[in-house]
DNA sequence: TATCTTGAGGAAAACGTTTTCTAGCAAAGA
DNA sequence: TCTTTGCTAGAAAACGTTTTCCTCAAGATA
């Protein structure tokens, strides 16, 4: 069906190789005069020949494209990242191919497979972080890529994360500093690097308050706006519901509004609430919201240059690792403590 | 590097082509001994063997991938639409290769183009529609693709559209009933698809009760937030502002409610606003927002559906065209007009 | 005149699969 | 005993490129 370098070299009656070095702009060590330039040119356009990248590929061992491996491309969040990854992809060398694992450890290993076998020349991953054999054979193997997000401690791989522990701990000095003792801590996937991060990070701060950690004030397992709201509900039920909320995730948050909303509680009156949470939309809530944002953009252009590298030499482990740190928003979610 | 089917054959003392046989499954007009079979899966397993998909995609004929084209995947509409697209994946045949254009027409072409050189299976496109002879090529050559959203009214390709007209009109009459007179309307892109059928929807209900259109009344043209807000601005100062608002396009709004709460006018009582829109957000923004949404898991499933019966028979111009209706929500940002 | 360079292009292998065609051999049927 | 059938497996071509190694003539050089 479609045009072959063959059927152009027969049409022009020349070989194959000629038409090859024409069309790939190769004259390294060759040359090819003008005139029958010019005509392999021309018959190509004319007889619209689209080059096989799979055959490409297979000759040079390179497949132009790159595997993105997120939990969910429909949370701003995730699908920023791709964005800025797309960014640093100079001279549109590479395409994208991007999975969603939704959290599930297996999608993401049955992806990170169909990758391989698509010979990805890098891959780029948001690990769902319960099992690390694959990322492990990966990282054996010399396979470039890149963690995002997350990383496993045990493994010193290329990865670009957080400073997780210090943005909650912020956040939460913050609300102590505003007045407030009992802090509840809507909780993501207990499981996942981030969360693990800020959790550390909303305990020491308390600690360094000299405020006893309630384990009824923590609460949650789960990253889903649903999760949220079921989370935010354990918590309105409770006879003395904390005065302040730290929400652990950006979609969470939106659930967690949703139960707050239904129960008629204001914010920041009623309860004040800090998030991480990267939508453009946090402005326009109902109350803007208080927020820790990620540097989405430089954590896309990070990871991608890094991924650069290491597909330039996948013998030489770079073992990379970039920590951000997020940026703590005031706006009008919280407020002071009423009874201080 | 990588271990190959000869590798695997060599250790186990068959030819590759038995190897090849076992792997894939594929025993028609054929049989191995159960014995030669399980040394071959050991030695596969063994030596970690991965296929190569693009070797196999050279032979087959087939990169059992499938291109995306949006205009961003930050939107959360496209995202919503590509993992709409990706539940009527049955069995994970298909990976899915997303390109954004920015409504970028030349952009387009070229993620086109390379969506070709990469063998896609097939195309999901949302056009940019400031040219068509890309898509065009498409159609007279058979390639497998289907329009989403937009199409073009000069030819018959298979598509899946929104009523545009018909969900506007109804927004529109809607304030209309309310007693609103001088009713605005924030315009999109003014080339696409979607915007011209909501305008001339726009433009018809207030025709049917016979309201004059005053073209100060219909501003902007861009899809971006931004965009929005200058479009609102404009409206704003405006000496007889409208007390209506309707919006056309999900990230534009975000934009009209940055520079309506800057110019200090509430919602509902200083404007009523509804806008299309397919946030999960909407309804937690400062008022919950009235709006028209698109059905997109059906967009998604109607899409992919058709996709896949295009690529099972290439060669029949199937010419499948999709109309579907908006789900007009009213919430808390419309209201009476005051005047009446 | 004999040898060397240089410019122009061809031949063929290789990348890793799949599939059609062929073939050996044992058991079964005639 | 001779042919057929069924099971098992190998050989080789093909998919569409790229690239290394040739070849061959014409002109330059010694």
């Amino acid at each position: 069906m479609a045009v072959t370098l063959k059927q152009i070299a027969d049409k022009v009656g020349v070989h194959p190789s000629t038409v090859s070095r024409v069309l790939t702009g190769r004259h390294e060590n060759f040359s090819v005069g003008e005139a029958l330039r010019a005509r392999i040119l021309d018959a190509a356009k004319e007889m619209n020949y689209v080059p096989n990248e799979l055959a490409r590929g297979l000759r040079l061992q390179k497949s132009h494209t790159i595997g993105i491996v997120v939990p969910d491309i429909l949370n701003p969040l995730y699908a920023g990242l791709v964005r800025s990854i797309e960014k640093e992809n100079i001279n549109e060398r590479y395409s994208f191919l991007i999975c969603n694992t939704d959290e599930d450890q297996e999608k993401e290993i049955k992806h990170i497979e169909m990758l391989r076998n698509k010979r990805m020349d890098g891959l780029l991953i948001v690990p769902v972080q319960k099992k690390m054999d694959h990322i492990k054979a990966l990282w054996a193997e010399n396979y470039p890529f890149v963690l995002i997000l997350r990383r496993f401690e045990k493994l010193t791989t290329n990865a670009v994360v957080m400073e997780n522990a210090q943005d909650a701990y912020k956040a939460v000095e913050h609300l102590i500093k505003l007045g407030h003792r009992r802090i509840g801590f809507v909780r993501g996937r207990r499981t996942s690097y981030e969360i693990q991060g800020r959790e550390r990070g909303y305990r020491s701060a308390l600690a360094a308050y000299h405020i006893a950690v309630d384990p009824r004030c923590i609460v949650g397992d789960g990253c889903s706006a649903d999760d949220g709201y079921a989370a935010a509900k354990e918590l309105i039920k409770q006879s003395n519901m904390p005065s302040a909320l730290l929400v652990s995730e950006n979609v969470i948050i939106v659930g967690v509004l949703e139960a707050l909303f239904e129960a008629g509680l204001s914010i920041p009156y009623d309860v004040s609430v800090v998030s991480f949470a990267d939508m453009t939309f946090s402005p326009f809530f109902s109350t803007p919201l208080t927020t820790i944002s990620m540097p989405i953009d430089q954590i896309g252009k990070e990871s991608m240059q890094i991924l650069l590298k290491q597909m330039a030499s996948p013998e030489i482990h770079l073992g990379r690792i970039k920590t951000l740190s997020g940026n703590f928003i005031i706006r009008k979610s919280t407020h002071k403590a009423f009874g201080s």
